[in-house]
DNA sequence: CAGTAGGACATCG
DNA sequence: CGATGTCCTACTG
C-alpha cells in the first residue's frame, strides 16, 4: 500500500483527522478575509500541491477557518506540503516512487512502516469524513451516482466548507456522472477562480471511493458503540427527521461541537451553540435554502407535544433535551 | 434583539 | 397524512 512518498519529516506527525484541508501551517499567508466577498481559497487546494495520496490532502490546520467552520478539524500539528501530486484515481497498489537518495535499508523499512501507518490513518479519516458528509447531505458516496440535486448539495457543502462564494450556479443541470467526466479545464471554465479547487475536492471523493477497496470498513465495532449510526445509514434518499439530524451532529463532536454540543449526554441535554449554522446545515440537508433558526426551532417545538424533545427543567436559551436519551 | 411559544396554513414525499 | 416549512403574533430575558 505504498503510493506517493511523503518526506520523512511527516512520518511522525500526529494525524487527528485530515478532513478537508486548508492551508499549510507553514504558510505565512494564512489570513484571508472573513467575508465571502474577497475570499481566497485555501492555498493548498489550488493545483493540488499537497497531494500525497491519490487525491488526498494531508491535514493542515487553519485557525481562521476553524473559527466558523465546523468541518475544519482542530489539528495539533500539521505536516508541511509533501510529495509530488499524484492524480491517479485508481489506487495503483504498487507505485513506489523511491526517494532520490535511498536511506539505509533499516531506515527505509522503519520509515515505510511509519508512512504506511500515517497513510492508513489519513485514508481512514478521509473515508469517515466523506461518510459523515454523505449522511448529513443524504447523498451517495460515489459521485457517479449523483443526480443534479445531489451535485448541487455537494457544491453547497463544498462552498460552505471552503467558504467560497456561490459557485453552484455554474453547475446547474450537471449530474454526478457529468461532473466526473469533466476535466480540470472544464471546471476552470465554469469557475475560473475556484474550478481547480472544486475539481480537487471532487478528486478526494472519487479517490475515497477507490480507497474503500484498500481500507474495507472493518469497523464492526463502531456500529455497536454508535447505535444511532444505523438510523443514518440509510442513504441515499431516505427522509430524515430533524431530531435525527441533530443527534447525528451531536454524535460527531469532533466535527460539530462548535455549532451544537451535549451539555449532559446521559440526560440528552444539548445546546445549540451556533443557531444560524445548525439551521444552515439543516437547510442544506433538506434542500431548503431559506431555512433559518426561527423555522428550525419551530420544528423542534413541534416535538414537545410528540414527546421527542423538550425544554430541560431549568429552561435556558438554545438548550433542549431529548426525552429519550440514548 | 434574539430566543421562546404556539396558532394557522402551505408544501412535499 | 405526517412532518415539517413558512409566517405570524405575543411574550421574555
Amino acid at each position: 500500500m505504498s503510493m506517493g512518498s511523503p518526506g520523512c519529516e511527516h512520518t511522525g506527525c500526529v494525524v487527528h483527522s485530515p478532513l478537508y484541508i486548508s492551508q499549510p501551517l507553514t504558510d505565512t499567508r494564512m489570513s484571508w478575509p472573513d467575508e465571502a466577498e474577497d475570499v481566497k481559497p485555501p492555498r493548498g487546494l489550488l493545483g493540488l500541491p499537497e497531494l500525497s495520496w491519490p487525491g488526498v490532502y494531508l491535514p493542515c490546520y487553519d485557525r481562521l477557518a476553524m473559527e466558523e467552520n465546523p468541518w475544519m478539524l482542530r489539528m495539533t500539528e500539521a505536516p508541511a506540503p509533501v510529495a509530488p501530486p499524484s492524480r491517479t484515481l485508481e489506487p495503483s497498489p504498487a507505485k513506489p516512487s523511491l526517494p532520490q537518495e535511498p536511506p539505509s535499508e533499516m531506515e527505509g523499512q522503519v520509515e515505510e512502516r511509519c508512512l504506511e501507518q500515517v497513510q492508513t490513518m489519513v485514508v481512514g479519516e478521509v473515508l469517515k469524513d466523506v461518510d459523515t458528509a454523505c449522511k448529513l447531505l443524504n447523498i451517495a458516496p460515489d459521485p457517479l451516482d449523483w443526480s443534479y440535486v445531489h451535485v448541487q448539495k455537494w457544491l453547497l457543502w463544498t462552498e460552505h466548507l471552503y467558504r467560497l462564494p456561490q459557485v453552484s450556479t455554474m453547475f446547474q443541470e450537471v449530474s454526478g456522472r457529468d461532473l466526473c467526466s469533466m476535466t480540470e479545464a472544464d471546471f476552470r471554465q465554469r469557475s475560473s477562480q475556484f474550478g481547480d479547487m472544486l475539481y480537487a475536492h471532487l478528486d478526494i471523493w472519487r479517490s475515497a471511493e477507490a480507497m474503500k477497496e484498500y481500507c474495507p470498513p472493518e469497523d464492526s465495532k463502531s456500529a455497536a458503540d454508535d447505535p444511532w449510526s444505523d438510523v443514518m445509514r440509510t442513504y441515499p434518499s431516505q427522509p430524515i427527521h430533524l431530531w435525527q439530524f441533530l443527534r447525528e451532529l451531536l454524535l460527531k463532536p469532533h466535527n460539530y461541537s462548535r455549532c451544537i454540543r451535549w451539555l449532559n449526554k446521559e440526560k440528552g441535554i444539548f445546546k445549540i451553540e451556533d443557531s444560524a449554522l445548525v439551521a444552515r446545515l439543516w437547510g442544506i440537508r433538506k434542500n431548503r435554502p431559506a431555512m433559518n433558526y426561527d423555522k428550525l426551532s419551530r420544528s423542534i417545538r413541534q416535538y414537545y407535544k410528540k414527546g421527542i424533545i423538550r425544554k430541560p427543567d431549568v429552561s435556558r436559551r438554545l438548550v433542549y433535551q431529548f426525552v429519550n436519551p440514548v
